[in-house]
DNA sequence: GCCCAGGGAATCG
DNA sequence: CGATTCCATGGG
């Protein structure tokens, strides 16, 4: 699993890391499966994750993380990034198939991040029947409502930060129907009912059935956070976009070069299928 | 006004 | 079981 030659160099209070590939932070951090990060004029990715702010560039081949202690990156960003998952062999495998070596071609460079399971399942749960923009904007709510202020932003609120919460209290974030549904995420996750440590290793169905135990949560919800936080690489979220695209590319079913690697290629195909708008 | 948005619950038949 | 309807809100 470990990938051979990532190198991390010291350069001043910046760290370089050379040798991924392949990566995209452009494709890896807006595709849809993470909603806090922002670029700026400067070419410079934003944003914050396990309380920590980051700000991350991509030179070619080259990861500039800006002031960052190696500590940090090795027990963060290393792991948030995926960077020891060996994608090129993955590529390599499914790329045997026409259209998915296609939709390498514009999506290839997306990592599967390692996200925060709380932050992942309550911004899903906000994400159902809505549309990126406002998730972002309902989150963002989140954050400056009920998150830390630390250098740079606002912490995602932990299930503990919001224990207690009510649906009244969640006005400020014009979520609509969705606030209920994070309440009893708050909830079951804070009372211990939803356990998500034994969500890394246990069944895939066991784990999307520990998920599905909070109103509002289903198995798609419950497979983005599977996929987005835990690396369940074998979770295949089924949104509107994949299901429209798995009919026009794969008839339905996807190749057996896929089943692997399901996950993955899910946020290839997501992201192919929005970009080409589906005229394929 | 209408339609849709990284769905899911409730309620049918 | 599968199919339909409703859910809040905001942008196009």
């Amino acid at each position: 699993m470990k990938e051979k030659n990532i190198s991390v160099i010291k350069s001043g209070r910046n760290l370089i890391v050379k040798n991924v590939y392949p990566i995209s932070l452009d494709q890896t951090l807006d595709c849809g499966q993470s909603f806090r990060w922002e670029k700026s004029g400067d070419n410079i990715w934003h944003g914050i994750a396990f309380e920590k702010s980051l700000s991350v560039m991509q030179n070619g081949d080259e990861l500039v993380f800006f002031n960052t202690a190696e500590s940090d990156f090795n027990n963060i960003w290393r792991d948030y990034f995926d960077l020891d998952r060996n994608y090129e062999k993955i590529i390599k495998s499914i790329s045997r198939n026409r259209v998915l070596k296609n939709a390498v071609k514009v999506a290839g460079g997306i990592r599967i991040l390692r996200q925060e399971p709380w932050e992942t399942l309550c911004s899903f749960i906000i994400s159902q029947n809505n549309n990126i923009p406002r998730i972002k904007g309902i989150i963002s709510r989140l954050c400056e409502n009920f998150g830390k202020t630390i250098d740079g932003g606002y912490t995602f609120p932990s299930a503990e930060d919001l224990k207690g919460i009510s649906v009244d209290d969640l006005a400020p974030l014009r979520s609509g129907f969705r606030a209920k549904y994070i309440v009893d995420a708050v909830n079951k996750v804070t009372a211990n009912e939803v356990d998500f440590d034994k969500l890394y290793t246990c069944d895939i169905d066991e784990a999307r059935a520990e998920l599905m135990k909070i109103k509002g949560v289903g198995l798609k919800v419950a497979d983005c956070t599977l996929l987005f936080s835990f690396g369940r690489i074998e979770a295949f979220p089924k949104d509107v976009w994949i299901k429209r695209a798995m009919e026009v590319l794969f008839d339905g079913e996807l190749p057996k070069e896929a089943v692997p690697y399901a996950g993955i290629v899910q946020q290839y195909i997501f992201h192919y299928a929005r970009l080409t708008k589906l005229q394929i």
